[in-house]
DNA sequence: CGCCGAGTTGAACTGAATCAAGAAACGTGG
DNA sequence: CCACGTTTCTTGATTCAGTTCAACTCGGCG
């Protein structure tokens, strides 16, 4: 489902509305591996992913690889903090699938907001309830059996595109660990 | 400070955007202990806080308290899916000193997206930052003693003003192991 | 003065990390 | 299409951080 369609869904958009859209949003196509966001730059861009899986990532104080979240299709995805303040991320994120992203500058997106209340709002929405899920997905006082049933009823769709070294790094759990318990089961 | 005042420090507010505030948000002194959220109850107001602290949590599974967050001076409170989409919420917000808190409604709120792209832009920043520096204090992967030390570093206020066993709760740790980090300093 | 909640301390137990080695899956080139 | 090397996943033995449970200390307050 492209962008537009997809925010028709919860908004009806005027035509010119569209046409913004369609204007300030890039459609590109990306493959496996691909960086959208890298540690040490300044993140330019918002995406928003029409097709495909994405991993947001960071190196912890002791060099180990730490999975923050999963993006599937239809999320919008950035760096927020780099993004607005212009300033370099401590975050990487790399496409674990070819994708089909729509991507805006920052000026551009600024001009959304300023153009039409009607999809800023329903900007705001939409990611702030992202952050707010992905802020809720933590995982304390859990035993590692329990971080893993939530992730698997929650998200299935994760084990089926996802490794299990990244799967584990997002729970929290050393990759031996996550194999046990799949072994249990 | 107050909500106007604050806003002004990030955006240059109209006269009439300012009369907008102060016509839709409410300013209110409550208590210590009093509940701004509770879990069952649909949250059905945004929050800011002029004055005070609070604590946002809810109850695993297993019954057990678990602290969110924590809130202080010029915080916006809400819970948010509860908000938006006018559902039961899981969460409490409680009131640990005497607070000033200004509180605006749901469709109060609408309007004023609606009415100033100024203050919308303003509400989205500040609103995700917020709900993003959440996300990101997902302590995976660290000790006890990490996490510890994390917390007293960002926010060293908090162990001035909230007691020893909430500290705990949002740790993910114990208050004995908490006790014991504390007395190993 | 004695109660009560908050915080500390101690000892035993356990879930998960670590380290190490083996099996399985995957991809690339011959 | 098979052979080989590389990466991913599993399995086992050991170790340790943090939990649990229980007892004790301290300070505030009726």
């Amino acid at each position: 489902m492209s962008l537009p369609k997809y925010i028709k869904d919860f908004v009806n958009l005027t035509s010119q509305e569209e046409e913004i859209l369609g204007a300030l949003f890039h459609r590109e196509e990306f493959s496996k591996g691909h960086l959208l966001i890298k540690q040490g730059k300044i993140c330019r861009h918002m995406f928003f992913l029409e097709k495909g899986l994405a991993r947001y990532y960071y190196y912890s104080d002791k060099g180990q690889e730490i999975t923050a979240w999963f993006f599937g299709e239809y999320y919008f995805i950035t760096a927020l903090d780099s993004f607005y303040q212009h300033k370099p991320t401590n975050y990487y994120c790399v496409l674990l699938e070819d994708s089909i992203i729509y991507s805006i500058e920052y000026s551009n997106f600024e001009e959304i907001f300023n153009k039409s209340n009607n999809m800023a709002n329903f900007l705001f929405r939409t990611m702030y309830e992202v952050s707010y899920k992905l802020s809720e997905s933590i995982f304390r006082f859990q035993t590692a059996k329990e971080k893993y049933k939530v992730l698997l009823q929650d998200f299935p769709f994760i084990f089926q595109r996802v490794q299990l070294s990244c799967i584990a790094s997002y729970l929290g759990i050393t990759p031996e660990t996550l194999s046990r318990l799949r072994a249990d089961k």
